[in-house]
DNA sequence: GTTAGTGCAAACCTTTTGCAGCTCT
DNA sequence: AGAGCTGCAAAAGGTTTGCACTAAC
């Protein structure tokens, strides 16, 4: 795999392959998606230790602005730090559990279609999309329903949750 | 208005209505969109020069929470800051220019569409959706296209990318 | 009078920058 | 050979926290 598809972009436009380069490709490219760059890093650490974090932010945007990766905020739902998807992909939401931080993709003809409404109905020149979702999965819903259960009948007066319902006051 | 929508919802989970936190909901439900916590800040200091940052901070935390704002990121068009806005729209999609930086929302049913088709291909309860698309506006694709056309002019080897830049290197 | 909320300072976390030395082409 | 890239240290930007004081209820 001397030269991967992404590998090969870089070489096109000029730009060195180096080392350090090579095994954070390799890491973004096969370990799946969504990894943020501290992940990254410690991963890249096992393979070579004096690689240094700087640099994973600096191929990282390299990346980003060479349109190789995209940059994801997952809905901040475990930090301010961003995570990043190699770009080869078709269009898609990002499901997100606010509970377990299960995230799941969605593919569905709603994003192509609104794609198309939003470059008709202001003649935009799109360049990429987002689209995230947050919410419990079907999963986290029922142990959801059960932690809310719990803390109304231990609290006087619990924190308001994040949107539907808030817990009765006993006065 | 003593009691906005969003101040009678705060005092009802038997939340303080602070002097502070009045000032700050006035800005927010007024002033429009899209406002960072800098700007809110700077903004509250003219009506209480004593009010500090970290105030403005807690009360978007305690917005956020309470589901009477909802953060936007715009793609970070501008930096890592988080941007605000009140929840009492319906929803929509944040249209970003990153060139000039104009932001349109567009309501359209492809976005209920999706948040119909996630519920049910998941069983995924929503609690929140976000939906960003970047690119060029209308008015910025003439000027973008013209920048292009100078570089390619200037440089040995242009970019087919539309988000690259990639000045000239003088040497 | 209580308790939540505020201001201040300092910490925190993620990301960026300056610079000297190293390395890919 | 030389520009581009890296590592290191340090800074920056945005946000959060600890604590004593203040103010809303």
């Amino acid at each position: 795999m001397a030269t991967s598809g992404t590998k090969g972009s870089l070489r096109e436009r000029g730009i060195r392959l180096t080392r350090q380069r090579e095994i954070l490709l390799e890491l973004i490219d096969q370990s799946g998606k969504h990894l943020d760059a501290e992940s990254l890093f410690q991963m890249a650490q096992k393979r070579d230790p004096k690689l240094n974090r700087v640099t994973v932010y600096r191929t990282l945007k390299l990346l980003k602005k060479g349109g190789l990766v995209d940059e994801l905020d997952l809905l901040h739902y475990d930090g301010d730090q961003h995570y990043y998807e190699t770009r080869t992909k078709q269009e898609h939401a990002h499901i997100i559990c606010l509970r377990c931080g299960k995230v799941e993709e969605y593919f569905g003809d709603s994003l192509q279609k609104l794609r198309r409404q939003v470059e008709e109905h202001f003649g935009f020149q799109i360049l990429l999309t987002r689209t995230e979702v947050g919410g419990y999965c079907s999963h986290c819903q029922a142990l959801r329903a059960r932690e809310l259960a719990a803390a109304a009948e231990a609290a006087a007066v619990p924190l308001p949750e994040p949107k539907d319902k808030r817990p009765a006051r006993k006065v």
